[in-house]
DNA sequence: GTCTATATCCCGATAGAC
DNA sequence: GTCTATCGGGATATAGAC
């Protein structure tokens, strides 16, 4: 609001950078994604960035770390909405599912750009604390042991996840299948994963929860 | 095996350069790969490879073609080493994850590199065929309409897709999970799916198949 | 018909000036 | 913090050697 800039373009270059990412990601995919483009539409020089990342990984990395925690504050929001476990377990789904289709650049960033998390503690952490509230409601949904609940809390995060890649990967769209059948499918095998994990392992189920 | 060679190095370029790429991407991940390198270690200049891929994705898509090939003959081998249905599905189940981690490069290439399949036809093509067996032994398992049959072979390989995806993807590694682990626990997974498909959709199960 | 040589442009990254 | 300059490398297109 004033006329103080100069040389200084944004008062806050890492964010344009970051939101360069996901427009350019949007435009192109993570492949067609290039930090000199980036720093051209944040109206700043080829070598800018690097005064903010160390290098393109780095942005991404950042960008990554950003969209986890909005990716774990949406599924919050949608278990917050429902009552009761199971209706809690359907809206997660719902929301993790329907994040590939709906911000589709953060999602192909976090899980189809080729980063290894393994690489970026920080990252994993982020992951790790944006699926901590599904793990959580899983313990509610799953009788007794621990290894039970871990058990069922990667299968179903595992079926979500196949889902949602299925709906970025192209795999699906030649079948007629809109993402939102995509995601209606997608909660529907879930709760059918968590019904078979809240009966008895070994016997029958009946009418579970 | 005779001395005819002069200029021409490999009596097959395509598919030199095609095992370039699956050692390239085995050692850098699908980004740290590039035609000029695959060239490169195919003994020809850069732009040999011009002559017989239009770019760079295109080398990408034939790999990823063949790949497919390779991808659904393991599975379809799988399938025939068992009698049953239900044990038919298991190993295939258990053939789709372990690839992910038995030829990391190779499941990248399809999965994990950001190609757009609905934008090549014929790799299109591949897939349908590479997953054609699994949605073959779904209609032995799952009784009567075509949509119940449709909705099962979706959850089957959603759930073992999204299994494979995080044994790339680096998220469980710091859990401790070894990849046979992972094959184990998404194989459990998919049977209690089909268990459920297998069984009246509104009631109980007794003991499916 | 297959490959080399070459040339252009873009990108990633670094060094030093303001 | 940012810019300019610069280096090395990669992606292509073209022209021409064999």
């Amino acid at each position: 609001m004033n006329g103080k800039r100069t040389t200084y373009q944004h008062g806050n270059l890492p964010a344009a950078l970051a939101e360069a990412v996901i427009e350019l990601v949007g435009e192109r995919g993570v492949r067609g994604f290039s930090l000199a483009e980036a720093a051209r539409r944040s109206g700043v020089s080829n070598s800018a960035p690097y005064r903010h990342f160390a290098d393109k990984d780095a942005l991404l990395v950042a960008v990554a770390t950003q969209a986890y925690a909005e990716f774990g504050a949406l599924i919050a929001a949608a278990k917050r909405k429902q009552r009761d476990p199971r209706a809690q377990l359907r809206a997660m789904v719902r929301a993790y599912v329907n994040y590939a289709s709906s911000d589709r650049a953060r999602f192909e960033i976090l899980f189809n750009s080729g980063l290894d998390k393994s690489r970026y503690p920080a990252l994993e952490r982020a992951g790790d604390e944006a699926l901590g509230t599904l793990v959580d409601t899983v313990a509610e949904l799953v009788p007794e042991s621990p290894e039970r609940i871990a058990e069922a809390a990667l299968a179903f995060r595992a079926c979500a996840h196949g889902f949602a890649m299925l709906t970025i990967d192209g795999s699906l769209s030649h079948r007629g299948l809109a993402p939102r059948a995509i995601v209606d499918a997608a909660a529907r095998a879930v709760l059918r994963l968590a019904d078979s994990f809240a009966g008895n392992p070994a016997r029958a189920r009946t009418r579970p929860l």
